[in-house]
DNA sequence: GATGAATGAGCCTTCATTCAT
DNA sequence: TATGAATGAAGGCTCATTCAT
């Protein structure tokens, strides 16, 4: 069996990806040519294409990849602790990130993918499924949250989920035109809005923390 | 004399960017070819390359047009009236044309624009500009509520009118990549927010309107 | 019967072929377009092909010009004094007119005429008349300069014609490539040939080898 | 192991390279299109434009071809015997060449390129290099004649040379023109010149005036 | 006649993809 | 499998020319 061929296919592979992603990253999947990944890659044309079919394919598998990682992050901070808590440390998280520079440089590509959703059934595909799940799984945590009375039950869990959501995917756009725009401030009036949110309001709600 | 040519002029102009428009929504700006847009004009390339240089200038004029319409969707809830209710109008009038056909489909190109932003430093200023504008007018309108002891004084105005305005462009993505996302409960949760963050916390929050 | 329509026309004739002219001087028959000429000429396009059915004419016009002007070039040399003489007073006005400004740059269409005759029989017929015809002069006082003994009888008086409209064509050439090249030195040295050529010096000119 | 690549790279190189010659030599840089290049060499286009990046690249190497050929002509006459003997080979060499049928061919194309020199700087730094070396190469030998008392010290060897170098292009144009002009009279003619020019003549050669 | 907007064939060039070695 | 020369279908753009006004 060609087991140490599979191996080395394996790393091509991911080798070709990585290329991929750089160009994809850098110039945009169309300004990207086959050529430019194919030097990134330090390989030959008809290399590359023994592994990928065609440019396509290599856009799909990135997209793929990119929403395999997306459900990491947010699966990550999937705490079982006290509902709100993982909301904000979720949130945090997600901020934190993005303060990087590795951050907020690896989600061009991630912008790159949305708008290429909406021209793309393939790549709306895998877009809708690296939303739903993360979506999914904020709603599962908010709907904890007023079971244990600690969100008010009026509140559609989706729709909260969502809003979270389109504020990380809102927040990434402006970060990647501006990476001045700070994440400080921001971080605090997201808090405000769980604590908000979160209180009761009885309670004193600068208490959080 | 030269009146009705330059009525003329303007008016092919016109019909030149309006069929460029809907090729770009509808293809994108690097799938959409010269050949695609002159048919949708119903012109000829000489006459499309007499009142634009090249794809690129129409690419910046439709960034351009945009960046401007959307400056004065903003500014058509500048009210003066209560500041929170003038939030509250703006998000809701922002959500209501989103609920439109026409507001949602409209955004297409928008969307298109803000990834392009990221590989072409002229769309860059552009979209940057079409984001400082309303984040500057909104900025504004919670400094007011601050002032009028409205909003809690400790969070910083220009970081929420930036989480407002994230949330509206992450909305925007949702809703065009599955236009079965409702429009309703999300209002709501923007409300909600509004209220608890407008509410000293001692009033009822549900007591608005 | 128009008059003065007729005059207006011849008119505008003239300054549609010396916009012509310009323009071909300056940037070629191939790279010069028809918007240059018309530009140059301050017109509309349609007005230049009420006049000239094609770019094609304007150049056969004005090669035409061109030819005819260089006939009266040489003729204007053809004295009737000493044969001798008279073919120095031709190369001397040659190389004056060459010196100057407006004498060179006068050429440069003239150059462009003489390439374009490998590739079109039209200009070709042009130009062969416009040579055939100095040199036919040429050739005819140096026939009667050898009737008169000032020339070695030997020589074909054709070639030595040929010889000089050679000389003056390839000095075009250097002097355009280069201003800079002196007009003076040369002059002398076709002085020195003639002269040489027309002293009888002792023994047999044709004597040679 | 890239030997034979090497080798093949190299001989479609010139392959190409002899197609564009042909074809600019029949039709003209301008009129020939790359279509008609392409054709002729019987390859696709994005072969051609892996070998060469542009048209105008092709044409450049061409230029640069020719006047290193150029070059090759007048040193191949540069003999060390009798310098009059030595100038006079070379002219005989070149009407030599000039009176085949391949010698008067292959200067199409060199007249292309005298005229291209007056409207692409590129150019005319490529024919004035293969002006100036000739020039320089026949006035040497003009300058050893004179030391040697061949020729009268009074002659600019370089105005002498220059003489020659726009004989010879002149001549090569009217040959073009007519390929029925004679050449041997020609020759008889130049002959003649070098002949008395070389001749001290018993009177002192530079007493003429 | 004059105008200049409009035409459309055609040019140069790119780039995803293939295939003989 | 790997190579990289070769392919050829477009793509963006130009420009000589026409024709309704």
């Amino acid at each position: 069996m060609p087991r140490i061929g599979a191996e080395r296919r394996a790393g091509r592979h991911a080798e070709i990806l990585a290329a991929a992603e750089a160009c994809f990253a850098r110039l945009g999947f169309h300004r990207a040519t086959m050529r430019d990944v194919i030097d990134e890659a330090g390989l030959s044309a008809g290399c590359v294409y023994t592994h990928f079919r065609s440019k396509r394919e290599i856009v799909d598998a990135i997209a793929t990849d990119r929403h395999v990682r997306e459900e990491q992050a947010i699966a990550a901070g999937d705490a079982t602790g006290d509902p709100v808590d993982a909301l904000r440390a979720i949130a945090q998280g997600f901020f934190a990130d993005l303060s990087t520079r590795r951050g907020i440089e690896g989600r061009r590509l991630a912008v790159q993918t949305w708008s290429e959703a909406l021209l793309d059934p393939d790549v709306l595909r895998l877009v809708r499924a690296g939303v739903e799940k993360p979506v999914g799984a904020l709603a599962e945590i908010v709907r904890r949250a007023q079971k244990e009375g600690r969100l008010a039950p009026a509140l559609d869990p989706e729709a909260l989920a969502r809003a979270m959501v389109a504020l990380f995917h809102g927040f990434v756009l402006q970060k990647l035109w501006d990476p001045r725009v700070p994440t400080a401030p921001y971080t605090v009036v997201l808090d405000a809005i769980l604590d908000s949110l979160a209180t009761p309001c009885g309670a004193a709600p600068g208490s959080r923390r």
